[in-house]
DNA sequence: CAGTGGTCTAGACCACACT
DNA sequence: GTGTGGTCTAGACCACTGC
């Protein structure tokens, strides 16, 4: 009773439709739910900027006319959606566009728990830029950032310390395009989430990550900035975070003094 | 239209019912949907057994039927289970029990991955059982376990090789009573996961564990283990695994060598 | 073919938040 | 009260599996 007027998809709900058994290649016939189309669609909104973080998205009824679907069908989309943490639904207000800068989810990506396993006991880290530089993408950049070698990128590097405990030391590079403009003092300026900045300040919503652990040692310049020694191990903890279409739009690598935090992990 | 004949659950979709505003205690009212509540009763049916590892559970149909709602509202309930990997559909077939035996979900809870990122170019790990041991449960241990102090446990030790090069070092603590019988030999002749011989000797299926992530230099023992040096970083992964209601049923402190492997995490 | 899970609909009603 | 998301239903039809 339904069909999306958009580009590429089939129209699975049609009767008249002849699928399948014909002469058609053998490609996969590619079905694809309504629910599942709709969600693209919603995706497209979201990706566009035509859905801002934070801001409500329009109502399931209102989309359910839009899209010429059910409300049902709506829902299981933003459904979805909600569960890979793009929307957030609440309700008798809305549902609305997730956002790093809300307090409960603002340390989402950040897996690093106090031994006593309160993270609010120590309340939030004091963050310190160390440098921020332009430079040319490394080729192992360029892979994780999928750019070319050579291609602009921005540097960072930061301490992050817990009661006045330098615990974190991070580098991290960003494409040289989407960020245009980020410097040492917008960093520094910026109370919040450094994902909520890329969000307000450069449109570019972080999406998921994935990160690689492995144990090392420090050098000399680690040592001095974490003010550890030579002789104690740490987490290497290298992340690439992705924006909508999994693409990657930050490579990152942290350093992890965990004499007094753990690397915290729910496996189900 | 329909009430769960079971114990202690309300009625919300009785039109009759009479809730909230009287004369009732504070006690939050607990308003739970009927899903849920279907879903507790069939976490249940998975709990005592009644439904078995691998095997299929009552169609959507018989089970709408016994416990008076419609199909969608179990399909909701079988829904959320599937998603926390209790339950597995297949189109077509039916729904079953999940396992811990199936080749896809083999290492579900090992996230020690080649740096080729290839799992399956080394094929399964050889291991190699050192000591299994009846004991009594330190504080630490009991503590991990809800055991109390003193109460028996089993602890095994095991090596695990890649390639024929010593990875990790394993040492797992198992409460006494539900383990009752296990040997080493048990372990070492029973081919395929720990957990699947877990849920088919023991009748004890994990269903989902935490773990917390440090950097650590080996001791002489590990080192010997592992055949590695006291200077080599390695990653100390501590787990707690637990059953059906959240008990714990297992302790288990793993050493991973990260030089041709890393930990991988994806962050949601 | 029959039986299973998967999709979609239309409508009723409940719980919650704002005004 | 109005509008939002949340639950529940009943029924139709589709897709996949296996006899």
């Amino acid at each position: 009773m339904a069909a999306i007027t958009s580009s590429l998809s089939d129209k699975p709900a049609s009767a008249e439709a002849e699928t399948g058994t014909a002469g058609a290649p053998s490609l996969t016939p590619a079905f694809s739910p309504l629910y599942q189309q709709i969600k693209v669609l919603m995706l497209q909104s979201l990706q566009s900027g035509e859905w801002k973080p934070s801001a409500a998205i329009p109502s399931e009824l209102e989309l359910a006319a839009r899209f010429k679907v059910s409300q049902g069908t709506v829902r299981k989309a933003i459904d979805e959606l909600a569960a890979e943490n793009l929307l957030v639904r609440r309700q008798g207000k809305g549902t609305f566009v997730a956002t790093h800068s809300e307090h409960h989810v603002q340390y989402r990506f950040l897996k690093l728990i106090p031994d006593n396993g309160d993270a609010n006991s120590e309340g939030p880290a004091q963050r310190k830029i160390i440098d921020c530089k332009r430079l040319r993408a490394s080729t192992e950049v360029a892979r994780a950032l999928a750019l070319r070698a050579g291609d602009p990128v921005l540097q960072v590097r930061r301490v992050l310390s817990f009661a006045d405990v330098p615990t974190i030391l991070e580098d991290l590079w960003l494409p040289g395009a989407p960020f245009k403009g980020l410097t040492a003092e917008r960093l520094t300026d910026y109370d919040g989430p450094m994902y909520a900045l890329f969000e307000t300040e450069f449109g570019v919503r972080m999406v998921r990550a994935e990160e690689k652990i492995r144990a090392v040692l420090p050098d000399a310049d680690q040592c001095a900035l974490l003010k550890t020694t030579a002789q104690t191990p740490l987490l290497s903890v290298e992340r690439t975070a992705f924006t909508y279409n999994d693409t990657p739009m930050e490579m990152r690598r942290g350093l992890y003094l965990t004499d007094t935090h753990y690397y915290r992990n729910a496996l189900n």
